[in-house]
DNA sequence: GCCCTTATCGTGAATGACTCAAAACAAGGG
DNA sequence: CCCTTGTTTTGAGTCATTCACGATAAGGGC
């Protein structure tokens, strides 16, 4: 039950702004989209916008704990609305594409490093490579 | 036994040149550089060379297989020489130090996704993030 | 409802990290 | 030793993002 857009910016002390809202929606139809395709979204709703809004929002909002911010090698940072569960991700060599993966094997094992070089170590992130439906079908 | 990079480069099939045995020897000494540092420790050798160059020469090397290229979320790409295992990184948040962590309960486990969406699975690449040792005591 | 403070947006310029292009150069097979 | 072809150099260009700052609007107080 994500609650709406409105609800989550009061709830993080952030003023609701027409921005913030659209960009908030836009993120649940294209989850994982960058910048620029929340750029090109956001314009139809919001004619006089501009790409550093866009930034301006996206930065606030990850700052607050509303957005997860993803930068997948080699692909402009990606944002989702975060569920707050620890998540992983799949992206497609050939396209580009992000898919969700629910946590690996009940999620403690990922966690668990053998040797952490005297590191304290606080999350684990896990990225999967390989190729989406679509670009397997074209192989 | 890395073999020397005179006799590993010419096993990937790649010319001879100074950048590139400079480049290799730096990154024994400076596991997980950036362009920028290897291009300030190839100087010392090669006064003439370009941060271009350096570019050039880990594009070159990476392509071949005889690196391996490292994109933290956050920093610029890192480079390592690799000894082919499927070794993991754990990247410090606060000061952006990378340590390589052996792969995770005999490395199967975190290989096999839950869910993958249609996408075929080809790779998965851990990055574990928290603090250095040293961060870790300044804290 | 209106004002005022202050967060946020929009415009513009700047940055970092890298890529592209083409001419100068050098590795190494013949 | 020469010639071919892969490399390096020099220089410009790109992309995603950040910085600076005046203009604007959110929303608490009156």
């Amino acid at each position: 039950m994500t609650s709406t857009p409105e609800t989550q910016l009061r709830e993080a002390g952030l003023r609701v702004t027409a921005g913030r809202v659209v960009i908030l929606e836009a993120l649940d139809r294209l989850p994982h989209a960058d910048a620029e395709s929340l750029f090109r979204a956001a314009q139809e709703q919001l004619p006089g916008t501009s790409i550093q809004s866009v930034h301006n929002v996206l930065a606030s909002l990850t700052e607050s704990g509303l957005l997860r911010r993803i930068e997948p090698a080699g692909s402009p940072a990606r944002y989702e609305r975060r569920i707050g569960d620890n998540h992983h991700h799949i992206v497609c060599t050939n396209c580009g594409a992000i898919g969700d993966v629910d946590c690996v094997h009940g999620d403690a094992p990922c966690l668990t490093p053998s040797n952490t070089n005297g590191f304290t170590v606080s999350t684990a992130e896990i990225t999967f490579w390989g190729l989406c439906a679509e670009c397997s079908a074209l192989a």
